[in-house]
RNA sequence: GGCUCGUUGGUCAAGAGGUUAAGACGCCGCCCUCUCAAGGCGGAAUCACGAGUUCGAUUCUCGUACGAGCUGCCA
């Protein structure tokens, strides 16, 4: 039988990893066996609805790869399935008014203000957490004259008081509650839309949607939503509930966190596929050690049955070191074309920015640590002299003055600045006086960068920046290390 | 509070009765080195607790603790 998975996200704002990831599976799900991925976007909620979400959760799928294969024709494509329109057909009232005929669910009139009280009441000692039927007792006439009033109304599912519900997990297993926890929840809202309860279980029946993939959060309603499709004779879908993606203090991700949506991890720097690659990993494991997976290669690899049961924490420092690694397997040309925007951003000087994006592309972790590896390029920065001295390269305020004073006339005697010829040269001169290679290239390094660590060593540095900014720089230092002198 | 689920190093995790309890991130050290990375090598660090079952439990059962989710005319 083919797999029919779908994502079916409320349009309330930006993606988390959360969200994307339970997308991921579910697409993970379907692919791996062939099978058909679906979008279905949940809009019943008209006050949580935020413009522009769908678009967000559109584009946030597109980029990941993610991509449905059935839907409305839209553009020569696919669009979403959206419940709001599949409201317009009256599809959700059809099934719920059968439901009422059949005695599984009922009209009810009830207030927001009993409601309210209803939840304050106790009896036994015992808080009432469940609907009270009250409506349940209206007789066909009652119901037939507030309906004529124009009463308003919800539809309530008509759930058993005694015995107990179980339903099956594919992770989690069987799952039994007693019937007397099941609320009698609302199936049709009084604004006319099916709560998430009700379309979620039509729409998963009608689009034949075979694997239920959603998020752990469901767990506990799921045995409500098995009762439904009893009630309707339909076969229960198979369920694999997800678990939860936390922070680091072990709580669920919020939107305040920063760097829980998928758009602001791009803002932060981070590669798409890195991403994805990454919370692949957080709650699913392969069977050997890999970590590094494409897309298609998760496709293959992918079998649910491996997805654990308890949640993990999003460790931005693991995603960092994942995106590094895409960013040192990438191909140069690529990189280049990548990381050239932000380079751009510091570097506006005539120099080969090719060559920078090389010297980077295996020392960065996110786009955003460029900037901070290479914006010695445009401007000397101001820096203490105390950078000279290194104990290791044995060199101090005093020998760095010697080296380079000693190396200026060379530099400036120097035609060829292609790295290779500029290193040659200088280990000429290294060798001559029997130094170390570091007791020269710090002194010269430093100069030439005003900071203690960059992107290349002090040839590189020079070759890039060229003769002349090369002479200004070195002349600046020792005058630096002069006026300290006396 | 009630219900449901979960618990292997700081984090992601493998292991499903007998293992020196993998691997990865991070951390620390060493090597390499014209700095920093990268790369190589090594190190510290884990089965929440208590009973039971068993010749033997990280692995099975039950409790406890802790954590999380649900308890909306939100999804």
């Amino acid at each position: 039988m083919e797999i029919r998975t779908r994502y079916a996200p409320s349009p309330t704002g930006k993606m988390h990893v959360g969200n994307l990831r339970s997308a991921l599976y579910e697409f993970l799900i379907a692919k791996h066996e062939d099978g058909t991925f679906m979008l279905r976007i949940e809009d019943t909620d008209q006050e949580r609805f935020v413009e522009g979400a769908t678009e967000i959760i559109y584009h946030t799928l597109e980029k990941t790869g993610l991509v449905h294969d059935e839907g409305p024709d839209k553009d020569g494509g696919y669009g979403p399935y959206v419940q709001s329109e599949r409201m317009k057909t009256g599809i959700y009232m059809k099934y719920a008014k059968q439901l009422v005929d059949q005695g599984q669910a009922y009209y009810c009139f009830c207030d927001k203000c009993r409601l309210e009280s209803l939840k304050k009441s106790v009896v036994d000692g015992k808080e009432i957490t469940v609907y009270d039927k009250h409506c349940l007792s209206l007789s066909k006439e009652e119901v037939e004259k507030n309906l004529a009033e124009g009463k308003p109304f919800v539809i309530r599912q008509n759930n058993p008081t005694e015995g107990t519900t179980t339903f099956h997990d594919e992770l989690y297993g069987d799952i039994t509650v007693d019937n007397s926890e099941l609320d009698d929840m609302i199936l049709i809202k009084s604004d006319g839309y099916p709560t998430y309860n009700f379309a979620n279980v039509v729409d998963d029946h009608t689009m034949n949607i075979t694997h239920v993939v959603r998020g752990n959060e469901y767990l506990s309603s799921s045995p409500k939503y098995n009762r439904l499709y009893e009630a309707f004779g339909w076969e229960v879908p198979t369920y694999i509930h997800l678990p939860l993606i936390t922070d680091e203090n072990h709580k669920k991700l919020s939107k305040r966190s920063g760097h829980a949506s998928f758009e602001d991890l791009l803002e932060q720097g981070f590669l798409p596929e890195a991403v994805v690659n990454y919370i692949a990993l957080l709650g699913w494991s392969p069977e050997d050690n890999r970590e590094i997976f494409s897309l298609d290669e998760l496709i293959k690899e992918f079998d649910y049955h491996r997805i654990s049961k308890s949640p993990a924490v999003f460790d931005i420092q693991k995603l960092r070191w994942m995106n590094g690694e895409y960013f040192k397997a990438m191909d140069s040309e690529k990189f280049y074309e990548l990381a050239l925007p932000y380079i751009k951003e510091v570097i506006t000087k005539d120099i080969d920015l090719k060559k920078v994006a090389a010297m980077v592309q295996t020392r960065i972790e996110t786009f955003l640590d460029i900037k901070d590896h290479i914006d010695f390029f445009e401007a000397l920065p101001e820096y203490d002299i105390a950078m000279y001295t290194h104990k290791k390269m044995k060199t101090n305020a005093e020998t760095s003055l010697q080296v380079l004073k000693d190396v200026l006339p060379l530099l400036e005697k120097q035609e060829d600045y292609e790295n290779d010829a500029l290193y040659e040269m200088l280990c000429g001169y290294i060798k001559e006086n029997g130094y170390k290679n570091g007791y020269v290239m710090w002194p010269i390094r430093t100069a030439v960068s005003g900071k203690q660590m960059t992107p290349g060593g002090a040839t590189e540095l020079m070759s890039l920046l060229g003769k002349d900014e090369t002479i200004v720089r070195i002349k600046k230092g020792i005058e630096l290390l002069e006026s300290a002198e006396s």
